[in-house]
RNA sequence: UGGGGCGUGGCCAAGUGGUAAGGCAACGGGUUUUGGUCCCGUGAUGCGUAGGUUCGAAUCCUGCCGCCCCAGCCA
């Protein structure tokens, strides 16, 4: 019986990359398509919800997403919740937000819509037991915009899986076992040794049934009794060794509440809920590589009608000066080392979005890593590059003095102002122009004057001419210094009013132009610059007897709260991302902006050669 | 020490018997009213290692070395 293929939209043209990149997961998808063996693509991308999403995530959502796109099939988001005591709706409401920010505008139209309501189908196909749970058709529901999409819940599955494992019981291929978690411990022996069959092994077909129906209306405490599959005590693989299939659980679940107390473990739910969904390819981290005889033992114990999922495994990515694990962000986020799951160091979606990670930009990273099967450590550099490069096409230009330094132009008509032409964004005309307000007094930026200029340095310094961007070429003429500290607190210069705009007249030319704020105008703002959050290149490699916290990078956060930001940023929207000139890229606070007090995030900061020079000149 | 995987330049990664793609990083140079962007150029005689097969090997065979995963009633 041939499933209503409910999406064939072809992935878009221009795509070529994307399209054409070679993997062992697409050649594999390809080969099946070829072959006859399937006709549509249909994969998952099933988190557990008890935890927040990360950028190793969006790895396997691209590859997931990307490849139900790229051969115009679906690819469903499915909690996979078959641990009440670990899971929360907290979790599912921040997963499927982060997913639909991630994945909106690129795979939304093949992303699996579930029936409102929908629990899979009970039939029978060819005198075989199956239950199926049809997609909806794309066209029922409203365009996915990048809001929460609704998924798909493994916990959906339970009367269905329970159903299985009745079929599997009266094959005679499970089992109610009555050992205590201690004895089934030690009976499964080790790796190189096999371990001991379970004394209620070969308990009746009649038995095995009425025992688990009784778990399943809650007769036995937890721990008491399991249901196992009966498969070989002395297979070399560890999880071929009669492994646990369901577990008693008198605890509540965010989803299906007290109607249960027995639930699947993630064997047994997996890659039954994969079958019960029609997924062609359940693509997963290499972890689950050893669980690949086991996924197809249950498929194929069960002998199911229809064709059976395929698992194929890649290796998870690993990023540089962070840490991925779910129980290290837990310790990072509980110890208060960054403040929220969304603190912008941090590697989760909802931080990398915070901090201004456009979506395009994470989702062109996962492509450029690629995927293949050995371990690997991505350089930090490969992603501020694709953040770079998305933000230098996109976000408009605009001048913000981050360390404000005061700057008089000495001949400048007092109370003057002039409006100045800025270009918005030098990679997109259309983006046009805007006018910046010009005074005698200024905001430079710390950095952009030095009394003694080092070799190379191009900016401002006594006697030396610069140009203000957009304004006019000055020629610094003295300093004045606070008598106390000797330190620099304002600095003068003159303009040459025949350059008004930046060029001169008579072509000369100057080594530097420097951005500026008008006092008078300014916006006071509070700017968050991060670095990375640990010190160590790969904090998960700690040396013995440490602790990965010592990696930390002690610096990760500067909070500037003196900052100048010209006028037409006073009421950035939350979210809204701007290039600085000549600093970094920044993203207004979602948090904690507010109208005429922005807050700002510095996303990335530009490429910076100067900065290169001077660490050069350090070390030698 | 049992089983399952993986080793290609600093980091990723193509390559599937015909003589080492591409990206990032780095380093030179050009353009530039952002020391940004953009453009041009530079790098493995070598594919963990030692043998073998072949006219020819990163690709096939054998041994060795190294790294990762597996003994939850977690996923």
């Amino acid at each position: 019986m041939a499933e209503p293929n409910v999406n064939s939209n072809p992935p878009e043209q221009g795509d070529r990359s994307a399209l054409d990149r070679q993997d062992f997961l697409r050649e594999l998808v390809r080969q099946d398509l070829s072959d006859g063996r399937i006709t549509e693509v249909v994969t998952r991308f099933p988190p557990e919800p008890n935890g927040y999403l990360h950028i190793g995530h969006a790895k396997a959502i691209c590859i997931n997403f990307g490849i139900a796109r790229r051969f115009g099939g679906r690819c469903n988001l499915r909690m996979d919740d078959t641990n009440p005591a670990k899971e929360d709706v907290e979790y599912v409401d921040s997963i499927t937000a982060d997913i639909g920010w991630l994945i909106a505008g690129w795979a939304d139209h093949c992303l699996g819509l579930k029936p409102v309501g929908a629990l899979p189908e009970r039939r029978i196909v060819d005198g075989r037991q199956d239950f199926y749970i049809a997609p909806a058709a794309h066209t029922d529901a409203p365009a996915h915009t990048g809001t929460a999409p609704e998924p798909f819940y493994a916990s959906d599955y339970f009367e269905a899986l329970y159903e299985f494992a009745l079929q599997l019981i009266r094959k005679g291929k499970a089992y109610v076992c009555d050992h205590t978690p201690e004895e089934v411990d030690q009976m499964r022996g080790a790796p190189d040794r096999p371990g001991r069959e379970s004394l209620y092994r070969n308990r009746s077909v009649a038995e095995n049934l009425d025992l688990f129906e009784r778990m399943r209306v809650g007769e036995f405490p937890d721990e008491a009794r399991t249901l196992r599959a009966k498969i070989d005590m002395s297979a070399p693989n560890v999880w071929l060794r009669d492994p646990v299939l369901y577990r008693i659980r008198h605890t509540a679940h965010h989803h299906t509440g007290d109607e249960w107390c027995i639930y699947p473990m993630y064997d047994f739910a997996h890659g039954l809920s994969d079958y019960v969904e029609g997924i062609t390819h359940s693509l997963c981290s290499l972890e689950f590589e050893v669980h690949r005889p086991l996924y197809e033992w249950i498929l194929e114990a069960l002998d199911l009608p229809r064709v059976h999922p395929r698992q194929r495994e890649f290796a998870r990515l690993n990023v540089t000066y962070t840490v991925m694990s779910k129980r290290k962000l837990l310790r990072l986020v509980e110890e208060g080392h960054v403040r929220s799951w969304d603190d912008p160091r941090l590697p989760t979606l909802s931080g990398m979005r915070r901090r201004g990670y456009p979506a395009e930009a994470i989702r062109d990273f996962c492509d450029r890593v690629g995927v293949a099967k050995r371990d690997n450590l991505v350089q930090l550099e490969l992603l501020e590059h694709c953040v770079r490069e998305d933000l230098n096409r996109h976000a408009p230009r605009v001048m913000a003095i981050l360390r404000p330094l005061r700057l008089v132009i000495e001949n400048y008509p007092d109370g003057q102002v002039e409006e100045m032409e800025a270009i918005n964004n030098p990679e997109d005309a259309s983006a046009g122009t805007r006018r910046v307000p010009f005074s005698r007094v200024l905001y430079i930026e710390k950095d952009d004057f030095r009394e003694v200029p080092p070799p190379k340095y191009h900016r401002l310094s006594p006697g030396v001419e610069v140009r203000l961007r957009y304004a006019y070429l000055i020629t610094c003429t003295g300093v004045s210094k606070d008598p106390n500290t000797g330190e620099v607190v304002e600095v003068r210069a003159v303009y040459d009013p025949a350059t008004r705009g930046g060029d001169a007249p008579d072509g000369r030319r100057v080594k530097s132009t420097i951005h500026w704020v008008s006092a008078d105008h300014a916006v006071g703002a509070e700017v968050r610059l991060y670095d990375t959050l640990f010190a160590v290149e790969n904090p998960d490699n700690v040396p013995e007897g440490q602790d990965f916290i010592q990696g930390l990078n002690p610096d990760s956060l500067e909070v500037l709260h003196d900052c100048k930001l010209e006028p037409s940023l006073a009421t950035a929207t939350p979210g809204a991302r701007y290039q600085f000139e000549r600093l970094g890229y920044f993203c207004a606070d979602a948090e904690d902006s507010r109208p005429g007090a922005p807050v700002f995030n510095r996303t990335v900061t530009l490429k910076d050669t100067w900065a290169r020079i001077e660490k050069r000149r350090g070390k030698n």
